[in-house]
DNA sequence: GAGCTTTCGCTACGAGTCGTAGCGTAATGG
DNA sequence: CCATTACGCTACGACTCGTAGCGAAAGCTC
């Protein structure tokens, strides 16, 4: 997941697990102070008290540096088993918002994503790192529901992909614009009502 | 909207309206070529056949000119009448997501949300030129569905507001998620399956 | 412990971009 | 004709970039 070992030495000094921590952290720090565009490899690495060429060393630039930066942010999602898939969604959508809240992946999320736009290889090392993190929970939630009865079981596993990439996208997106774009916090009632919504229009009607 | 006009001079020689057309159109051109990060000024000038002092005394700085740039794309957004609400909601869906296509919008969208985390004035210039001009369509398009009798009147005007908000940061957040993070297209039977969901969501209980 | 291998911190470097200043010229209005 | 402003051009110091080279440090194997 983080930097290129792709065949891990067995002789020779190792490499710094402790210097792996800091670097990501001064990164988040200084990607809070300086945000995206005025963030230099130089000033993350006086942070994080390691030498610039340590930092070339392990990353390849300062798009996927960023990238693994702001993915240990998403370690702690996970879904919460609240009872009801009402509940459920609400509990994974405040998490989510959360996490978005916080100012260094505000910074960060968003940059990278641009960039990803003109660089397939780092969509891809997002897509690994941060959004399948975030879809298998949408893939968690749908079972869970269906094993307690409140969601029919799949009849047509293409359409059921498509159901779970639109969800997906309903949810993150949302959470994502109202945090960013619109500005203002993804707060209970928000994230209650977006629930509401969104759940009436999955359960209600059964098909078309 | 455009760049600092505050007072705009009878005396002198007036500024020519044909560069700032050819600015905003080469910066569009370097953004599909070279990306956000990548883009620099000089380029743009170079491309657009002037000097880089004159961009400089027109707009503050990179992040200014691209969202003048990227602006003039949604010019073009307006609320179709098809006759329901559900297809007046997918028609300006589609539209959103034709002008979301383009490479232009893809790299300089993201990138100046991204840096608004930080910079007030330029999230309050994103929302006049982008954001404002999209809401209005919510706006308009929910008036009509209470004309037709589609959508009940408002009781709440405060809740009224929050729905719009809500309904707003759903669909724009929904189609960049889908066009920006997933990459891939939000096509017809994307649209319309979204559609469904968010109109079922809206009109199947009136109140909970 | 000896020796090999890899990493680390440090310094220095050319290349490129930034935003500005200065100057002479072009285009308006009074 | 003249004041005023915009324009194109050049040059500049400051900064960041990514890399190379060096000696020292930290492991592993024998």
């Amino acid at each position: 997941m983080q930097s290129r070992t792709p065949a891990p030495r067995t002789t020779g000094r190792p490499r710094s697990a402790a210097a792996d921590t800091a670097i990501l952290a001064a990164t988040r720090t200084v990607l809070v102070e300086l945000g995206w565009s005025k963030l230099t490899l130089g000033d993350v690495a006086t942070r994080a008290g390691v030498a610039k060429t340590t930092l070339y060393r392990r990353w390849a630039g300062k798009n996927e540096l960023v990238v693994d930066a702001v993915a240990e942010l998403f370690d702690e999602l996970e879904l919460p088993d609240c009872g009801t898939l009402a509940d459920d969604i609400e509990g994974v959508v405040l998490q989510f918002a959360a996490i978005l809240a916080r100012p260094e992946a505000q910074n960060g999320l968003m940059a990278v994503v641009a960039e990803s736009c003109r660089d397939d290889a780092l969509r891809e090392r997002i897509r690994a790192s941060i959004v399948d993190r975030q879809k298998r929970l949408v893939l968690q939630g749908r079972e869970r529901a269906q094993a307690r009865g409140e969601l029919p079981p799949e009849a047509d596993p293409a359409e059921a992909a498509r159901t779970v990439d639109l969800i997906f996208d309903m949810v993150a997106g949302a959470v994502v614009h109202r945090t960013l774009v619109s500005a203002e916090a993804a707060d209970a009632r928000w994230v209650h009502d977006f629930t509401r919504i969104l759940l009436t229009g999955l359960t209600g009607p059964a098909a078309e």
